[in-house]
DNA sequence: AATATTTACTTGTAAATACAAGTTGAATGA
DNA sequence: TCATTCAACTTGTATTTACAAGTAAATATT
C-alpha cells in the first residue's frame, strides 16, 4: 500500500512533476538566489550598484537572515556580488574572465547582449551510440537523445557552431519548447532543475569542412577550433554532450584558471 | 589618539600580522574547513570514505551545526565531498582541473615519462614591450625579460613549442641554469619560491607558419592551437607569459572545468 | 519467508537571537 | 573650524531550536 505511495511519488518526482505544489518544494533560498541572479544579468542591478542590505531584502522576501545570506553567499561565490563587511553587496554583474573554456555555454561567456542564436536543427530525439568520441552508458543509448545543432552570431558574424545532444531522460515537452536566442542552460535550469557542476573538454585545431565553410562564411583551408565536452550535472549520471566548432578569426576563447 | 591606533591596527592588518591573537581571528568554519581539507589532501580519508557525520564533527570540534555545515559547504563547492541526504558526505578526494588548459606548465598535464623538451632558444635576457598582446606595465618592461623557445616531443613526436617570457626581475643566475627535460615551474618554485596561482588565456585555431611547419614537420595549411597566456604567480605583480604552440592531430588537449 | 512498517539515523531548510566588526555620516567637543 | 567621538547603519560569526526529508537497518505483520 505505501509502496503505491512511494513508485508514486518517484514517478512524479522523476517526471519533473512536484507532488503536491510547485514553488513549495523549491527552498526560499534558491529562489531568493533566482530572482537577484535574473536582476544582475538582465540589468535591474548594474555593475557598481549597491544591493538592497540584508535585512532589506529580509523584509521583501519575508524570509529571515540566514536565508538571504545563503543565497548571497552563492551570489558571491559565482562572481556576481562582491561583499564588503560594513559597506554592503555590489554588483559586479555577470561573471567574466570565466569564458567557454571553463563554463557551459556560449551565453555567459559573451554577455547575452550581442549573442544571436540560430537554430539549425531544431531539437529532436535521435538514436545513438556515441557522442563525440564519449562512450555512451547503457542507459543513455537506450533512452535516446535529444539532439541539437545551433549557428550562434556575435555581432552578426557567425562565429560559433554547436551540435548538442542530451539524454532523453526525464525531460517532458523538452523538444516542444522554443530555444531560439535563448540560453539551453538556463532552460534547463529553470524548468528542469538540472544545474552544470562541472565536465571534461578536448580541443583540437581543424580545418573547417564544406558544412563549416558554409556557415562561417571562411575560405578554403580555414582553421577552426574544436570542443568536444562531456557537462557533468547535479543529476548524477546525466550528462550533457557537445560539441563546439569556433571561427577564432576575430574572438579568441579567453579563460582563467 | 584613537587614530594611531587605528593606523597600527591596519598597519598590522596589511602585514599579516593579527592584532592581538594568531587563532582568535580566523573563524572556526574556516578552520574546520582547513582541517578537513588537509586531512583529505593528506590522504587520512580516501575517495569514496564517509565522512563523519555533521553532529559528530560538532563534538569532536565543539562547534554547532551550521558551522560545521559552512565548513562542508565550502568543501562541497570545490569539490572535495559530494553530500547526500540522508546518507552522508562522501569523499571524493582532491578535484581535478589539471591538463594543460587549466593548469600551467605542459609537463604536469602530460605525466613526465613520454616528454621530451627540447631548447631551441637558451634563456637569454631580451628587451620586451609587450608578451602576446598582453600588455605590460612599466616595471617590466625597464627590467626587461628572459626569453627562451621549447620544443617538446610526447612519445618521440614533436607535439608542443612554446615561448616563455619571464620578466628579469630578482631571479639571480636563471639564464646559466640547464633546462634540458626540466621543469621551468618546478625550477621557478623549488629555486626562487615563486609558485603559480593562476591566469589567463586566449585559445584561437591558426594555421601553421614555415617556423611551425619545421618544428612540427607537417605540410602547408596545417591547423594548429595556439595559446597566449599571462601566469599569476605568488610575487604580487609578477607574471610569466608564455605563448604555446600544439599540432592536435594525435594529441587533443584535454582539461577538466 | 516475504513484505510492511517502524525506528534511528543522516542531511536539508528555516527561524529567532546575539554579538563582533567594519563603514559612514552626523553630532559634539576643543 | 577642525578633529574627535558617537550613533546608526552595514556584513560576519555563532548558537539554539525545530522540523522536513532521505536512507537503511531492525522490527513487526501477514
Amino acid at each position: 500500500m505505501l509502496k503505491l505511495l512511494l513508485l508514486l511519488q518517484l514517478y512524479c518526482n522523476q517526471s519533473g512533476i512536484d507532488f503536491m505544489q510547485q514553488n513549495a518544494l523549491i527552498p526560499h533560498h534558491r529562489k531568493v538566489y533566482e530572482i537577484l541572479r535574473s536582476h544582475i544579468t538582465d540589468g535591474v542591478f548594474h555593475e557598481g550598484d549597491l544591493l538592497p542590505s540584508e535585512n532589506e531584502l529580509c523584509t521583501v522576501h519575508k524570509v529571515t537572515r540566514p536565508t538571504i545570506r545563503k543565497a548571497l553567499d552563492r551570489l558571491a561565490n559565482e562572481g556576481y556580488i562582491v561583499r564588503h563587511q560594513g559597506k554592503g553587496s555590489i554588483v559586479k554583474g555577470i561573471p567574466k574572465g570565466i569564458g567557454i573554456l571553463s563554463l557551459s555555454g556560449t551565453t555567459s561567456a559573451i554577455g547575452q547582449d550581442n549573442l544571436l542564436t540560430h537554430i539549425v536543427v531544431k531539437p529532436e530525439i535521435r538514436n545513438w551510440s556515441e557522442a563525440f568520441t564519449f562512450p555512451l552508458n547503457l542507459q543513455e543509448i537506450e533512452s535516446g537523445c535529444i539532439y541539437l545543432e545551433r549557428l550562434r552570431l556575435v555581432n552578426n558574424k557567425p562565429v560559433f557552431f554547436d551540435i548538442t545532444m542530451i539524454p532523453n531522460i526525464n525531460l517532458p515537452r523538452f523538444t516542444s519548447r522554443n530555444f531560439e536566442n535563448k540560453s539551453l542552460f538556463d532552460i534547463l535550469r529553470k524548468n528542469y532543475q538540472v544545474e552544470v557542476k562541472g565536465g571534461e573538454q578536448k580541443i583540437l585545431s581543424i580545418v573547417a569542412d564544406e558544412k563549416l565553410k558554409d556557415y562561417f562564411q571562411v575560405g578554403s583551408g580555414h582553421p577552426v577550433l574544436q570542443l568536444n565536452r562531456k557537462i557533468e550535472t547535479n543529476r548524477p549520471g546525466f550528462y550533457i554532450y557537445s560539441q563546439v566548432f569556433c571561427n577564432t578569426d576575430e574572438y579568441a576563447l579567453y579563460g582563467t584558471f
